[in-house]
DNA sequence: ATAAAGTATATAGTAACTATATTGTCAACA
DNA sequence: TGTTGACAATATAGTTACTATATACTTTAT
């Protein structure tokens, strides 16, 4: 009571601008408890805290200042429980949206610093690789890179839909048959990898087996070239293949200007002949 | 290659509007793949709507469209792990601090559903309370309306940059003396809840004991006389008072128009004389 | 041939501030 | 008492990322 603040004292209480208070003043969300009569100046009460308090939790949760100030005049029991109850909802919402995009930042992260820790990218190297579960699209044919593009999006949106939990990181499936018939450029499948074994007709295996893993720098329709080499070297080192080659996009547009740029990693099942 | 979309067909994609991509044109964000000579349609190549999903990864991010444009143009491998960790540390700090919004909220609205299964708002009641953590901070002399807004917002300050956990509830205490001298408005320490002991200075101990709990309806400054009868019709039940009274705010401003909606709860621990 | 749907440009509007320019007021110090 | 510097006031324009509207031209379908 008695105790009043000019505009610059009340903003920095609450840190923010005396010209946002201004602007709260002119659009009526937040008038001042009294104006000067002969100078103009703003005086705001204590109470007032109170209500900028409030002010900050509303525009925190999403709040348009409009739909704040008709909530300020009209609040109560009941519609504060709708109200809030209504943006909890929403937050909850937002948060998980924005927990999968830090997820898939994450992937990225751990894909771009495993590139950077790489001695040799031309060297094919064999090893056994863990079994991972895999949710994947099919692509339609023709299996050209309009189509895988399609089929990427369309798995992403059916992941959202049955909510699953993946890593966001892109891969393709090109067929034991097309590698040995020298099609290397048609994926019939995407796949994207997944934490745990799920219940969906879309979850594949990566099994648990010999692979031979090499990298392909530059545009993927350069790939062919990289593929017979990585091949011919495969057999010659008295390897064969026996299924699938899973190819995972590790630099992509997200990350490189120039496709010149770009790096795909492929792994093989191989068994000794 | 050889596949071109229009606008419309584009937007339709990737769920944005036509216009949208129209002012990415303008901006130079992101040229349609060539425009036709005879009448300027846009057309829009397939590998663009991998920018495209380039584009809405960094917008999620919150990179604002300059500072995109840039990256777009200079991405590189060094240069983008840099921008996603830096994005990423900033993505968790925005979910963090929305995790504890939420959690606020429901703090709120447990309260406001709780008075709701209220039946007689002007009994009192005696119960057992069980043991909670407070975490504290001490009110400035004079202990008014004004210091005690203070304090509120220093314990706020406070808790945030100990990194505590609490439910943000706000609650005030009325020292037993002053409940004895009927100086009943003399908040000296404001309280909020925590989840659990914890070290710290500002950490106190709300005892589990059998309490007087009662209501006061309208502004706390009137306060005094619900006071009055409460402690009357205490004693004339053969009670001691033996503490502090613990006051809870749970209609305030947040979620009344009017002073005269507002709701406070009182515990005061007693034992049978 | 005509209508519906889609394209183009140009301009103005939106939210929630933020910045700038100009002028007026107050409190303190010399 | 005068002056200086910090603060106050208003008014206007700029910001970001779109969104809406108006008007005119093109393409596609019937």
């Amino acid at each position: 009571m008695g105790r009043y603040f000019t505009v610059g004292e009340f903003a920095k209480l609450h840190d923010l601008s005396k010209q946002t208070l201004i602007f709260y003043d002119k659009i009526d969300l937040l008038k001042p408890a009294y104006i000067d009569e002969n100078n103009g100046y703003r005086y705001y009460s204590a109470s007032q805290l109170e209500v900028l308090d409030t002010i900050f939790m509303l525009k925190e949760i999403g709040v348009p200042l409009s739909e704040m100030k008709e909530y300020l005049e009209n609040r109560g029991n009941d519609r504060a429980i709708r109200v809030l109850k209504e943006k909890k909802i929403q937050l909850e919402n937002k948060i998980k949206q924005q927990v999968r995009i830090k997820e898939r930042l994450e992937a990225k992260l751990v894909q771009l610093e495993e590139v950077e820790t790489l001695d040799n990218i031309d060297e094919i190297k064999y090893e056994i690789r863990k079994k991972r579960y895999l949710y994947y699209e099919d692509v339609k044919e023709p299996c050209d890179a309009f189509n895988v593009d399609l089929a990427i999006k369309e798995m992403f949106k059916n992941a959202g839909a049955e909510k699953i939990s993946h890593n966001y990181q892109i891969g393709t499936i090109v067929s034991q048959e097309n590698l040995k018939s020298g099609n290397f450029l048609n994926q019939y499948k995407c796949y994207t990898i997944l934490d745990k074994k799920i219940k969906s007709k879309k979850c594949m295996e990566f099994e648990e087996n010999l692979y031979a893993t090499f990298f392909h720098k530059g545009p993927y329709n350069l790939a062919g070239e990289t593929y017979k080499k990585a091949l011919a070297k495969i057999y010659k080192d008295g390897y064969e293949i026996i299924g699938d080659s899973y190819e995972e996009c590790i630099i992509d547009n997200l990350t490189a200007s120039h496709e010149a740029d770009y790096l795909t990693k492929f792994s093989i099942p191989i068994k000794k002949m």
